[in-house]
DNA sequence: TTTACAATGCGTTATAATGACACAATGATA
DNA sequence: TATCATTGTGTCATTATAACGCATTGTAAA
């Protein structure tokens, strides 16, 4: 027979489990005290790995599918601050290029009835909750180093992985339309701003920078003139450096001048 | 002696303040079943006039100074609705190019000490409200035509007035942050979009065209190069009609062509 | 060791877009 | 009828862009 332990004990098997219910109740009953009701911050979390573009997604418990991460507001909280603070939690990262792009707020943007399934299925009695209400939400962009970003999921979520722009799986709520909207913007973003500080290593090569362009616009570029372009731009610092073990020619490394790059990003840069 | 008005007669003198108090009281009271809460909209109207770019202001009462035009979103209203609503109550004017540009949301964006002020000297006695709380909004751009727009002031205003762009009056909260945001925003898409159509008469010369873009980008344009490219965009239609009763050459009229024009709005045409 | 190869780096050329400016046409006013 | 500020159209030099050529490089196959 099994020993017995305490169901507060963290030995307990049940221990996450019971955990977890109490943490859920506690957020549908009393999270409103903390947050701002019917307000929301998603993120779009793109990176950039194998040539693909890629965004980070949670599996949500809750509703079996996929959804964008996203958290609510503290009562004291600025907006930018609430999705930096949910950007640093699945990714780990901070200080990282963010931006509010679009606000959603379709009138049946609500998830009652799949959060009532869900408290069902775990046993737990909720009759009202401030998370059964309409939320509007905030969509912001944020561009991230892939190497460097650590997923976490959050305790709503079974998973937080990166998914190929192309590939996308079917999506909570309107979250397909949030991607679509701050992808459009990303590429309108591209030809008016430098980009990539965020998505590429600190060195990389031309073509690596090329690649990322063109998977963003979803078009190929002319080899030589996107040097030519780029390096007129002149956000770019060659290095004395070529890329090692590859077959054929070695291209050479490149990395951002920082200065020039954060200065192109506020007056601007034409691309195309 | 004065013959007695029962107060609730719209004849009573006093009629018009003591419904203004019932429904400042119930608004303060009440007004969160209604509307969502600690979240509003705010319109940036501008108008051309006068070779003047302008923004139309209300003169709060609670505040004694001037604001933008704002309101609340009702709980099953999407945004761009209410903003739509805001509008047409303040101009009077219906089926306006409106975008949301911006969420401003400063943990310090409360008018809970003005309000308290104001209600105190208008005799109401509240000790809690919605409208004490924090909001964070979102701000709308709106471009009208100025000839069209009929300012009217809402219940807590006591006028609604064209301001120009350059001379503003001090303004509630960041209000004026808002406005220089809108502006930023308006030119950038000045670059990429056509404008005019909401802003300008059916019929309009190139001189007063291009008067337009420059007072929004605030610079001079060569009158020649101005020309050829408005003409190459291929947005315009000449008429076959030239101004009367000006000195000098007469300029041609011209109007937009609404379906090149609207085409150009989403596919975009450069500028400069 | 030599050669082939695929990718890189740096050009060239034709075309289009842009900025600066010239000049004739217009039409109310003197 | 002459004046003159303003408009409409055109020119030209310069710059930006798209399309493409060719030598260089470093690995891998012969």
């Amino acid at each position: 027979m099994q020993k017995f332990i305490p169901i507060n004990c963290s030995k307990h098997p049940n221990f996450i489990a019971m955990s977890f219910t109490k943490d859920i109740t506690h957020h549908f009953l009393h999270g409103h005290t903390k947050y701002l009701p019917g307000l929301s911050v998603d993120c779009i979390i793109f990176g950039f790995h194998q040539n693909e573009l890629k965004v980070l997604l949670l599996h949500a418990k809750y509703a079996g599918m996929w959804a964008l991460p996203g958290g609510f507001i503290k009562k004291e909280e600025h907006t930018d601050v609430a999705a930096q603070r949910i950007l640093m939690e699945r990714t780990q990262l901070k200080n990282i290029y963010l931006q509010q792009f679009h606000v959603f707020s379709e009138p049946n943007r609500s998830t009652k009835k799949i959060y009532q399934a869900f408290l069902k299925s775990i046993d737990v009695n909720i009759e009202s909750s401030w998370m059964f209400d309409r939320f509007i939400t905030i969509g912001y962009t944020a561009l991230v180093d892939f190497s460097k970003a650590i997923p976490v999921a959050d305790n709503l979520s079974a998973a937080c992985q990166w998914h190929n722009i192309h590939t996308l799986p079917p999506l909570l709520l309107d979250h397909k339309k949030i991607i679509d909207t701050a992808l459009l913007n990303l590429r309108t973003h591209l030809n008016y701003h430098p980009i990539g500080y965020n998505l590429l290593p600190k060195k990389f090569t031309m073509p690596e920078l090329q690649k990322l362009y063109e998977t963003i616009l979803d078009k190929k570029l002319d080899r030589r003139n996107f040097q030519r372009k780029i390096t007129n731009t002149n956000i770019l610092k060659k290095l004395n450096e070529t890329k090692k073990g590859v077959a054929h020619k070695a291209p050479n490394y490149y990395s951002f001048d920082i200065k020039k790059y954060t200065k192109a990003l506020t007056t601007g840069v034409e691309f195309e």
